[in-house]
DNA sequence: CCGTAATTTCAAAGCGCTTTGGGTGGCGCA
DNA sequence: TGCGCCACCCAAAGCGCTTTGAAATTACGG
């Protein structure tokens, strides 16, 4: 059934009834009542591909998923993200469109997009330090949101991010404030815009207590269980160690337990640990009681926020970019401990 | 720029640039040349909308993702499908659009999906034993691929799924070749169509042995890491307790370790674990040596192969449904070995 | 009872593409 | 020379919706 038809049975004009049924004053209360009872009768829906010619713009949101060709790898919060942003998308009348492809093919697809108007706008996973997608995507005047940020970036833009920096302070003073003072990171790529500013942060916090971080407790690289495991195998492998440690990702701690259980120490007791935790979904940090101390943030939400965002972007055109910082809870639980005596 | 634009700057019509463009015979090789030349010069893209509207088809393929209201989780694996899946598309010239939705509103997006004409063919998530999505879909005519098989469903169908029976079946027979004897199994919740032939192939292989199966030693739940925490925990707890187990998920098989280690039981001499192994890019079971006996099966690849089997099955209206039954790989770690002797 | 304004409805013109159903013009062949 | 046949190109008619500009109807004050 289209609106021809539909206009048809009920002997009205097409006009009449894309009107009643778009909510528009110019029609009578009883014809709009009458047009929606047809409409659901006859089981009409509009097609899709004319509304989007007709009215020029998609209501598709786009988000596109560099694959590094080395990695090959889907970062793991990004199911959870694309939850909370799709929820927000279904309330809001907007479609979501994936895109899968090589990262060094992203910008051309978003020409594609923009030029052949496929979307109304983008979330940007994963920014670099200088990520050459913000201006390249300022530059295309093509609405988008980023989740997270690019420090060396000077033109504004919308982002949602959480603050990593005083995140990963907070985690280091605790640890400091439980008299530990060898404390390691395991950090992601530094590249990657959060893990330079968790490094920062951890670096701060050490610097202000006067102690020194040797380069041999420093880890960075791909947030997977096996570096993590990796990470924290090489840590122990010096003969002074460090008897606490800060990671990333909840993936890579438990990667970092597996090390710490294999070579017979008790986390908590003989090495402490705080996890950032992005709070997924398949891998709670416990229930009521914690099993990891951690800074929390819930990319879910992160990914609500960056969703109302863009929708209010595209719907306000002309607004200036918004900001939204999110503050992680540090969350004690049972893998942190006074440092051990020598 | 636009076809209309694009025309009368080369002096042609819209016709000849449209048929030039879309490869068709009855225009001359130089004609095309010239066409495509200036098309890439002034970065002509084809309105998508317009395209969709004039073609009759979207060129888009759906995946909806029911987010139970009680659990909502999102499954991991779902990011390295998609990954997989998204590749076949891009190369095929295909979108994919993804829904999260409330589960019970389900059926309702995919009627919307087909009047719309949003979708050409959507690709079905984690089916139960008797899904009604299944014969809904058929009785639409909206192109499907099922990742998974619902048992109970009579009509004919096409399919993507691992051999989880004989997965199942072959860990477990391998456990009792080890001379294991009391296996227990960290199940899937048991109305999905995977966790019941997998709980098959194990009973099967316990049968076979002519061994019994201890009520105690099942556990089937949501296959997170807490929850494989919690079954290890709770199976260990009885006096008499299994010596092996096999697990369902990679993540829950995270919580068994943690449990087995609290309990200060070494994995693969004190209790043998094998883990269903997704072969997640993220939670890769070791590198050259797996940390885990393990049957595995990429579930990327699975996402490769439901894309191409949709893509075809949009491409030829009426071909009859196929199927495709992946073998799981049983690959020996470092989580099994003889069973203590008492 | 009429002029004016407000309300309700309509016909038709897009939106940018594909595709049908012709037209040319040039060539070979009788 | 004339005919038929390709090879190549075109005008125009959709696809199903929105939206403009105008017409028809009703309401209302003088």
């Amino acid at each position: 059934m289209n609106l021809k038809q539909l206009s048809e049975t009920l002997g009205l004009s097409q006009t009449t009834v894309s009107r009643a049924l778009n909510g528009y004053p110019e029609v009578a209360e009883a014809t709009r009542l009458r047009v929606q009872q047809a409409a659901r009768r006859y089981g009409y829906q509009p097609n899709i591909g004319a509304q989007r010619l007709a009215r020029g713009h998609s209501r598709t949101i786009g988000h596109v998923i560099p694959l590094s060709t080395q990695h090959e790898m889907v970062n793991p919060v990004f199911a959870d993200f694309i939850a909370g942003a799709g929820e927000r998308y279904s309330a809001a009348g907007y479609d979501m469109q994936l895109t899968i492809v090589e990262d060094r093919r992203e910008e051309e697809i978003y020409v594609e997009m923009k030029s052949q108007g496929k979307v109304d706008g983008v979330i940007v996973h994963g920014p670099l330090m200088d990520d050459p997608r913000i201006p390249f995507l300022a530059d295309l005047a093509l609405p988008f949101v980023v989740h997270g940020r690019a420090s060396d970036c000077k033109t504004p833009y919308s982002w949602v991010d959480v603050n990593n920096v005083r995140a990963f302070e907070r985690a280091t003073d605790f640890l400091i404030s439980l008299g530990h003072s060898r404390i390691g990171i395991i950090n992601g790529l530094e590249h990657m815009d959060f893990a330079h500013r968790r490094l920062h942060g951890y670096e701060a916090a050490m610097f202000r207590a006067g102690l020194t971080s040797d380069p041999t407790w420093h880890y960075a690289g791909e947030m997977t269980e096996i570096n993590g495991y990796r990470a924290m195998k090489d840590i122990l492998s010096h003969p002074v160690h460090p008897t606490a440690v800060v990671v990333s990702s909840y993936i890579s701690t438990l990667g970092v337990r597996r090390a710490l259980d294999e070579a017979g120490l008790k986390v908590g007791r003989d090495v402490s640990v705080i996890t950032f935790d992005d709070d997924l979904s398949y891998l709670r940090n416990g229930e009521d009681i914690p099993i990891y101390t951690a800074i929390r943030s819930s990319v879910r939400q992160a990914g609500r926020l960056s969703a109302d965002m863009l929708i209010h972007q595209i719907e306000n055109p002309g607004s200036p970019p918004t900001n939204h910082l999110l503050e992680a809870a540090l969350i004690v639980g049972g893998s942190t401990g006074p440092a051990p005596q020598e």
